[in-house]
DNA sequence: GCCCATCTGTGCGATATGTCAACAACGGTT
DNA sequence: AACCGTTGTTGACATATCGCACAGATGGGC
């Protein structure tokens, strides 16, 4: 089988760049807006918007598109297909509440991790993470597990993008983050200190199936109280280690 | 503007339906099962699944496909653009603080209730919820204040569906539920006990933007115990109500 | 009110897509 | 091995869709 150009329907790719194009700085958006947004022909984002909200995925008031929360069914589908949510998240609850701190799963989806689990015990981070929050990789404890895990061809290649110094302790050098996950690689987890916001500190294991694979990040994340890092990793490693051999297991 | 049939794209839609025959029973699935699922030609539902794996939407083995966490981003797109959940997140957490018990804020989407934020607790339901979780709405307390908001006519059409009984106090016949939802609306709140899973009670008010309209529900849920369901609504309702005018304000 | 800039809606030709039918490949059954 | 039903793939043709260009609509500034 050769997939050929012919195989490729244009309007179904570009339809759901147009969803694509609502964010948060802009919720509700005209036909020129969101054509603008996507790169595309007005009529032609107007014939997807007039689509989607023929379909029930957007609202539409005669002027402006808002989308709607049938769309959330989209991505509800794809987390209904991951076991991994459903296995982890009574193990997750558990773990954190033994240990008193937030804990987290993720996975990688291209140079950001996406959240598909959480126990939360308390508000470390200013901003609310919930299943389907995206962080960059390369400043998180998740992201770097996950990075040392991939090729280090394609590891390069994602931290070859613009890394912003989210805070005063980020590491933004590209050389540096890989020397860095050379050595996650080598001790098996990694440990982040207010790189992502001030006054967070995390410590991440790889999550790995039954084949050895990576398949995804645990971390907990708890306030930076001025404790030298490796009596946070002697204090959380162990029980995420734990953690890890147990889903190992169960993970096909 | 008329919409005319000229201006729908049948591949968008035909695409979105193939996305959402992912579920967690098929999680994996081939051309000819998806096709089946969504009722397509297996060589228009082939063209589909390969541009959504083109796309980076799915991921194909050669013989089965699989969503990707790219999926995710369209539900993502769709919550980002909700005030709503960032608003009510910070004063969620704060409330379920204080009453030691988990709150949630949930949205109608047709006969369903789909959770947009949630500040957890403890356990009390078999089931994690989670932004994104959909339960329907005819046997939940925050179900009901949003059906009682509906004109009688869409309460009534929603009602006409199949009411299957979740436990045995789930309230079954149409008309007993409506005569329930006269009664929310008179009151103000709902409160169930143990419809949708035994050993849950929950209590849920209608969260209202500064015009009067119903937007949301907020509600706790708690461990069955026995008590009186009146000494819930006391211990309970007032702290509610306070978010519920707070909420008020801030909600344009 | 008028002008200008921008937007939405629409006709049209070129092109892509949907549907149907046919066909080869595969796996299981007898 | 021949048979069967199923699946993935391809070709052909009718039809839908894309992107362009234009007309009418809208709104802001003066």
């Amino acid at each position: 089988m050769t997939i050929t150009e012919r195989d490729i329907m244009g309007g179904l790719a570009k339809g759901l760049a147009v969803i694509e194009t609502f964010t948060a700085d802009r919720p509700r958006q005209s036909i020129a807006e969101a054509a603008a947004a996507a790169g595309m022909d007005r009529a032609t984002t107007r014939r997807c918007l007039l689509t989607l909200a023929h379909q029930g995925y957007a609202d539409y008031d005669g002027k402006f598109f808002t989308l709607t929360p049938r769309v959330l069914r989209l991505g509800t589908a794809c987390l209904a297909t991951m076991p991994l949510p459903q296995m982890v998240q009574p193990w997750l609850d558990a773990l954190s509440e033994e240990l008193g701190e937030s804990s987290s799963v993720s996975i990688l989806d291209g140079a950001e991790i996406v959240y598909v689990a959480r126990a939360a015990q308390r508000k470390v981070m200013s901003i609310a993470l919930m299943p389907g929050s995206r962080l960059p990789a390369y400043c998180t404890s998740m992201g770097r597990v996950m990075l040392a895990a991939l090729p280090e061809v394609q590891a390069r290649d994602i931290l070859a993008a613009e890394l912003p110094a989210r805070t005063s302790h980020t590491l933004t050098d590209a050389g540096a983050i890989l020397q860095e996950l050379a050595r996650v690689r080598a001790q098996g987890y990694a440990v982040i200190d207010q790189e992502v916001e001030l006054g967070l500190r995390s410590i991440a294991v790889p999550v790995l199936n039954a084949r050895g694979k990576v398949v995804a990040a645990l971390n907990f994340g708890l306030p930076a109280r001025g404790e030298p890092l490796q009596s946070v990793v002697d204090h959380y490693l162990p029980a995420m280690l734990r953690g890890q051999t147990e889903l190992r297991r169960v993970l096909r």
